[in-house]
DNA sequence: TTGTTTCCCATAAAGTCCCATGATATCCCA
DNA sequence: TGGGATATCATGGGACTTTATGGGAAACAA
């Protein structure tokens, strides 16, 4: 699982970090990289291992091949992912298309989200850090945001009838 | 997997450079080859390795010897479809026919959709990038859309679930 | 011949690998 | 529990390899 926000230095040849943790998750994949896009919503990439990209393609080839919705996402999502090697040092080199989009000058900030991650220019980033803490206080407040999110009440539930999802939480590397 | 868009100059003799990383999911192919069809919706070509063509043929095959909409689409896409091998430096020639579809003048521009990618005028392409993710942005602000694109939430149940796709994960040459 | 296609070599730019170094964190033992 | 030894991590720079692309010679067709 992908946790924790850490900020890295992108030096002169656009080359930056990986976080030591986020690489440790990405250890039993097939190959050793990271898998990034431009995110369409925001000016940030957004990034993962096999199973984050897997499911978007598994998400878009759900709606077949004849689904705008498919079609919009396969350019926005696929067509403009990248897959990025390690070097030997947990580094990797943002292309110029990446650095663009996310305005990344100097410093990237990488935010863990679990599954995946998101790559910021710092400069932005603790300011954003704190309003997500007051947005999330504030629909607390709000009932009906916090019946949706439950509360996890039922993941044990949900561990007990899953097989795959037990194993998965005792494999760690998720 | 075929991902990330790359521009390329098409020239005199209509060659044009494969991207690398296209290549190296054709390596494990039996020919090093590509196949690619002028695309009967629109000015653009769609090409993948052998798994892809074979899989337009399992489609038409299903259908039978007899099904009007087979008979249509065995000469819309194997008709049409053309096996390019790789020059020494992994370039294609690009016949004739398949220029004047898309439309190619000077650059082509290549674009990853997964187990396929599509080729189109590069002139073009940079503004429809643009809007793709734009329209992307827009549909994601659609919960109706946000729900039938899913989210992922069952890939991992999925993979749990099924040792073929499992491996496949595993194989990482998809 | 003339035009076309295929193969091979040359080169510049871009990307990748490898080693060095300082900083930080972790471990171990008194 | 403090402090030194060790391992890990982040980052810089140079050497090397791969990639993209141009051009020329050889094979083939009309």
């Amino acid at each position: 699982m992908f946790i924790s926000t850490s900020e890295h230095g992108v030096d002169a040849k656009n080359r930056v970090s990986v976080p030591a943790g986020y690489r440790a998750v990405l250890r039993n994949d097939p190959h050793d990289a990271i898998y990034l896009f431009p995110h369409f919503s925001g000016a940030y990439l957004e990034g993962g291992g096999e199973l984050f990209i897997q499911q978007y393609r598994a998400d878009i080839a759900r709606l077949g091949r004849y689904d705008p919705l498919g079609q919009v996402m396969e350019v926005a999502v696929l067509g403009a992912a990248r897959r990025l090697d390690f070097d030997s040092t947990g580094r990797i080199t943002l292309p110029k298309a990446l650095i663009e989009h996310a305005g990344i000058s100097g410093k990237a900030s990488f935010v863990g989200c679990g599954s995946r991650f998101e790559i910021w220019d710092a400069e932005g980033q603790a300011t954003r850090e704190v309003e997500m803490r007051q947005a999330a206080a504030k629909m607390m407040q709000d009932p009906e945001q916090v019946a949706r999110l439950g509360g996890g009440q039922d993941l044990a539930a949900l561990v007990g009838n899953s097989p795959a999802l037990s194993d998965l939480l005792k494999r760690g590397d998720t």
